[in-house]
DNA sequence: TATGAATGAGTCTTCATTCAT
DNA sequence: AATGAATGAAGACTCATTCAT
């Protein structure tokens, strides 16, 4: 099982990273981790930046896999919605490491390397999904149409994804639970109706 | 005006933080954008770090002038809510570098460093003016009572400071129509009422 | 034997730091001189300052291991001196280096740096030592009365090290040789007797 | 007097030469002493060198006026020896922290710098002095004959200027008294004559 | 005479990476 | 698969020195 070997090494380097940032982290540091030499970690990657780029692609297609799989569903905006969002927090649960670096590193990796160009790729694929399942929302008369849309969108996704940075799984929330309650308060608000 | 000189040289030093993040900027790089030689530097600040110590400090201590000024005021759970987020979105104005910092730095500086300690304690405060000011408000039957007060403190939070990571100054949206937007899809939702 | 390589180190190190002194020493003349990288060094010390410590730390853990052996011997006096004068040419000789090193900066190193507080204790220890022989000495008859004491024992204790600046092993006088020499000189004088 | 004040910074200069070391000081460290800032003493002094110069040829101007008064006497080896002696001593309470910068600085300063050839110069003058009077002495026999005579010198020598390492001025000891001592030291031995 | 600001060279140190074993 | 030792490039920081004011 070298893939398993693999699979450890990346957990430990993607937690390391989460915590202290990506360049605030040494190679030794993910060696102490797993209990080896920094130049030993250079037999199962060609650089820190693999590891890196491992992660945060590792995590993409996952969430592009249940993404996908409820696109394709083609349900209505606003079930699409809770959909979007229930996944969201299952991958945060699965890839919490994962999605905190996403989170802080995505935007400066996209914009000055090339190797991650990728990243920019899925984010204008996420934005596309969204915005447009919100647009359609607006046009169904199931969201409110008095909002700036794009902020709307982002405030959406922002909501949804800082979560990460908190989260701790095993925790009292399960991800559904969490989801459950995030999606109340964004669709219905938290000021009590009369 | 030796005030003057320093302002700058901090503000230039925020804009490249918050863009690369504290560790992956150089000392060059700073001094770059203001023309001056990396060593420099050195002249007006003791050491990187007190730059990033002193971009913060300044941004929490500013925050707090007003952050107490709305508390100082006892108004109502709604209408404090409804201030605070007024009040951080004008923050994110005045200071978008140094939220941008504060989002991406703060937990492990406050975790690692005795000298950011205050990045702890300006948290704590935090919590607690929010938190309580949630609570009143469900005591108040004025915000939902059936959401954990926990997950909505988060929500709230985190969905106002995120905007940092993509609010440019002197864009479509003034902090106070952003502030009114936001206002209106956390307390009343996104979904259309019925 | 990666013992030897330290110890390979040290002695090349204290070589330089010797000749030029230790701040006037850079990292870069150490390495040139064992024929590696600066960086290269820091694989085997923390720091410079870690090298000087490690240097000075051997060189007086093993003149304590001399001088102890001496006292443990209860010897008389005026045997006593004999014995820890040729003690320390036979250190010299070991550690001519190191004993530079220390002549030129135990004073303010002991001073300033909490690191260094055993130079302030071994020097205490020293004192001790010397000291209470001579006194010995003068009660039991065996030295002069009429010379001030402190002076005298400050006198024997340059007089012996500071030799440790001109000394060059392997050179026409052994340390023993060089020993019976100062002892008739500090003990009897340079003058002739009548 | 502009004199006046060139004398008070070197004073100063010297002074933080003597307890740092010459490299480990930094033009800053003499320039708070003085009360001004590093730039200022630019004003005075081409480099941070040229005190240093200063410092030391100042000293052995004023050795060598007293030394050359001595020598010029033509006295016994016996009496120049004890007026050398005492010069020196009175050397040492005039400019100890010069004499204390030459102990440390001087051999690697005239090996290694063409500006500091005259301590060279200087040095090869004293031990002629020195070492022609010893020779006379043993010549004349005053001194003894079965001493190895270099090591003789280098004992005399050293004896009396590391003195300057421990001397305060306006201590217990006036100078001509220290210098009392170690002569009956270094001529008669500390040993008791029966 | 002295200040304040800046320069530029150099120092210690870190760290990703390599490679023989 | 992993170690131990080293490389080399870069980074933060220091400091003697300069110079306009």
């Amino acid at each position: 099982m070298p893939e398993e070997r693999r699979r450890e090494l990346l957990a430990a380097a993607a937690e390391v990273f989460a915590v202290q940032g990506y360049d605030a982290t040494t190679v030794r540091q993910i060696a102490d981790a797993v209990g080896m030499l920094a130049g030993s970690l250079y037999y199962h990657f060609d650089a820190k930046e693999a590891m890196l780029d491992e992660i945060l692609s590792t995590f993409l297609d996952e969430l592009w896999d249940g993404y996908d799989a409820v696109l394709a569903a083609r349900l209505g905006p606003r079930e699409t919605i809770e959909a979007l969002v229930t996944e969201s927090f299952r991958e945060i649960d699965r890839h919490r490491a994962a999605v905190a670096i996403y989170q802080k590193e995505a935007k400066h990796l996209a914009a000055q390397q090339r190797r991650f160009g990728y990243l920019a790729d899925s984010r204008q694929k996420f934005e596309k999904a969204w915005l447009g399942t919100l647009e359609r929302g607006v046009a169904d008369g199931v969201f409110r149409a008095d909002l700036d849309i794009r902020l709307t969108y982002r405030f959406v996704r922002d909501t949804v994804w800082v979560a990460a940075s908190w989260y701790r799984p095993g925790a009292r929330h399960r991800a559904e639970e969490i989801a459950r309650q995030y999606l109340s308060m964004v669709l219905d608000g938290i000021a009590l109706r009369n």
